[in-house]
DNA sequence: GCCGATCGTTACGCAAGCGTTTCTTTTATA
DNA sequence: TATAAAAGAAACGCTTGCGTAACGATCGGC
């Protein structure tokens, strides 16, 4: 089920969000940050600091960095692997759910409100 | 003409876009940067700093900040308003909005291969 | 012409992100 | 069992953005 949007309607949307995001939003993840975000809640577990590094092409530590952000935000838990005890398995939060719900009502109620 | 989106396709499409801006672009615009950006190309001008900050809701200096980040990327430029030289005019350029031109076919393609 | 108001910038100390490198723990292999 | 490899975190110096406060330049009303 493709998303057709014309030039105006795709830079207009993204116009809309971003600025009731700031509007809005005192966190200000950095875009790295919600990349992040959306692949552990939206791509099926288990994710992995390596993992999450080879997705988004960046090094280790610039996942370790973002896990700290957002956890402390409460928006992802990390959990020792007990199979394989190097690596720390990324979790959901309630508080994560919620967050990124509320932002896809935002991205919907901006879309809908689109009049260009 | 609105965009009707579900919630799946609301987070699905900001996460590729997401993905792919991360993986492909260097420069990293924070929102804030982008949404001024956006502000800028895709609302008729003038552009002050000042209207800026009151439509971001934010402070001067930040935009300030992101004018010069994004003039020394040549996304933007700045010009002395001559009828009243306390005030700034924020420039569009052509590498900006060839930039800008790029991000949306980003959209449009990362919508157009949605398959949720 | 003066003086308060307005506009954008700059200065300051601080917090957060970056890339690279090093370290610790744990696992796999010879 | 000794050793190499792998995963994630921590350390390092650096850059960039932040909020607040102060600043110089310019305008408008008296």
């Amino acid at each position: 089920m493709p998303v057709e949007l014309t030039p105006s309607q795709a830079l207009g949307l993204w116009h809309a969000v971003s600025l009731e995001q700031v509007r809005v939003d005192g966190r200000d993840l950095t875009l790295r940050q919600m990349a992040i975000l959306l692949q552990i809640y939206l791509v099926p577990p288990p994710h992995t600091v390596r993992g999450l590094a080879m997705t988004l092409g960046v090094t280790k530590p610039v996942i370790t960095r973002a896990l700290d952000t957002m956890g402390a935000l409460g928006l992802v838990d990390r959990v020792r692997d007990e199979r394989d005890r190097r690596n720390v398995i990324i979790k959901r939060t309630v508080e994560g759910a919620l967050y990124l719900e509320k932002f896809g009502d935002l991205i919907i109620n901006q879309g809908r409100n689109l009049s260009l």
